[in-house]
DNA sequence: GTCTATACGGTGATAGAC
DNA sequence: GTCTATCACCGTATAGAC
C-alpha cells in the first residue's frame, strides 16, 4: 500500500484523537501529513467519511494489538497503568481516535458509526482473549471484557478532561482488585 | 432568569448530546429552540464558548440531581439499569452533553474544558455521596465513585455506538456484583 | 430586547490541467 | 498520481435599525 496513503491515515487518526471528527478538516490533514494535496480524493474517493472510517479502524487495530501483546505480561492492572502513562506522556491528547468520533457520529453518520462498532468489537475481543488467557476457566469473560473496556474508556475521558492521569490510575487499581478477587 | 435564555440552554444541551460541539451550529440552536434569533449574543455575549460551557454545566447539574434522587431507592445496579432504559428510549441519542464535548475540547478550548472538569466533579461527588449513604462505613468511596462514573460513561459510549442497551445493562450487572461484594 | 443584513473565513467536494 | 482553481455552502461574529 502507498506510503502517502498510510501517512494520511496516520495523521488523520492523530487529529481525530485530539479534536474529534467535525473539528478536523481535510486541509488540516493534508497540511499536517505533508502528503501531496491532490492525492486525498485519489486514495479516498468516498471523501471524508471513508477517510475517518478507515482511520478509526486502523487505530483500533493498533489498540487491539497492544492489548494482545501486553496483557499477558503486565496483567490487567499493569496494562491500564501503562495506558495512564501514555495518556500523561501525550499531554492528555491521546487514547484512540475512537471515543470522540464514536460519540459524534453514533446517530448522525451511518458509515462511520459502523466502523466504530467494528472497532469496539476488536478491542473488546482483545480484552476477552487476554482475560481468558489469564484465567482459563473463567466464566463471563465476555461480560468482564465489556466492563473493562467501558471502565478504561471512561477513565481516558476523565483523565483527558482533568489533565491528570490519576483517574486512570485509580481505575487501574480498582480493576486490579477485581482481577484478583474473581471467583464467580 | 429569562425563559428564552433557559430554552436556548436546554436545546443546546440536547444538540450537544447528539452531535458534540463542533457539529452544533448557532443557527441550528436558534432554529431548534424557536428562541428569538437576535437574542443569542444578547444573553451569551461571549459567544459559543460561553453557551456551550453553560449548557454543559446545566446538563451535569441535572445528572447529579438524578443521581442524588434515585441512588438510594434503586441502588447502584438499578440506577444504571435505568440509565440504560433512558439511552434506549432516546434512540441512543442521550447520555449527558458531557462526553462528546469533553473529548472534543480537552486540549483545544480552555474555557469549555474547565466547565467539563467542574461538570464531572459534580457527577463524581453525587455518586460518592450516594455510595456513602448506602454503605456508611465504606472506605474508598471516592475511588469507587470515580470508577463507577468511568464505567457508566464508557457504557454509554458503547451502547450509543452499538445502538443497543445491552452493554450498559451488562455493566450495571457487573457494578451490582461489586456493590454486593464490597468489604475492602 | 429583538431582528436583519452582512463580513469573512473555512468547509467538503469536483473538474480539468499536467 | 498529483496539483490548482473553483464551487456552493455553512460557520461565527458584528453592526446598526427598530
Amino acid at each position: 500500500m502507498s506510503p502517502a496513503r498510510e501517512q494520511i491515515l496516520q495523521t488523520t487518526g492523530a487529529l481525530l484523537e485530539r479534536q474529534g471528527c467535525h473539528a478536523t478538516g481535510l486541509n488540516e490533514i493534508i497540511r499536517e501529513s505533508g502528503a501531496p494535496k491532490g492525492s486525498l480524493y485519489y486514495y479516498f474517493p468516498a471523501g471524508k467519511d471513508q477517510l475517518v472510517a478507515e482511520a478509526v479502524l486502523e487505530g483500533a487495530r493498533g489498540v487491539a494489538e497492544r492489548i494482545r501483546a501486553n496483557m499477558a505480561d503486565l496483567g490487567l492492572e499493569g496494562f491500564v497503568m501503562r495506558i495512564a502513562d501514555g495518556v500523561e506522556a501525550s499531554g492528555y491528547a491521546a487514547g484512540s481516535p475512537l471515543t470522540a468520533v464514536a460519540m459524534e457520529t453514533a446517530t448522525t453518520n451511518e458509515r462511520i458509526n459502523l466502523a466504530c462498532r467494528e472497532a469496539y468489537g476488536m478491542i473488546v475481543a482483545a480484552f476477552r482473549d487476554g482475560l481468558v488467557e489469564q484465567k482459563p476457566g473463567e466464566e463471563g469473560a465476555a461480560a468482564l471484557a465489556l466492563f473493562v473496556t467501558a471502565a478504561v474508556e471512561g477513565g481516558i475521558i476523565l483523565s483527558r478532561t482533568q489533565h491528570d492521569a490519576t483517574p486512570l490510575r485509580v481505575i487501574a487499581a480498582q480493576l486490579g482488585r477485581l482481577e484478583h478477587r474473581e471467583g464467580s
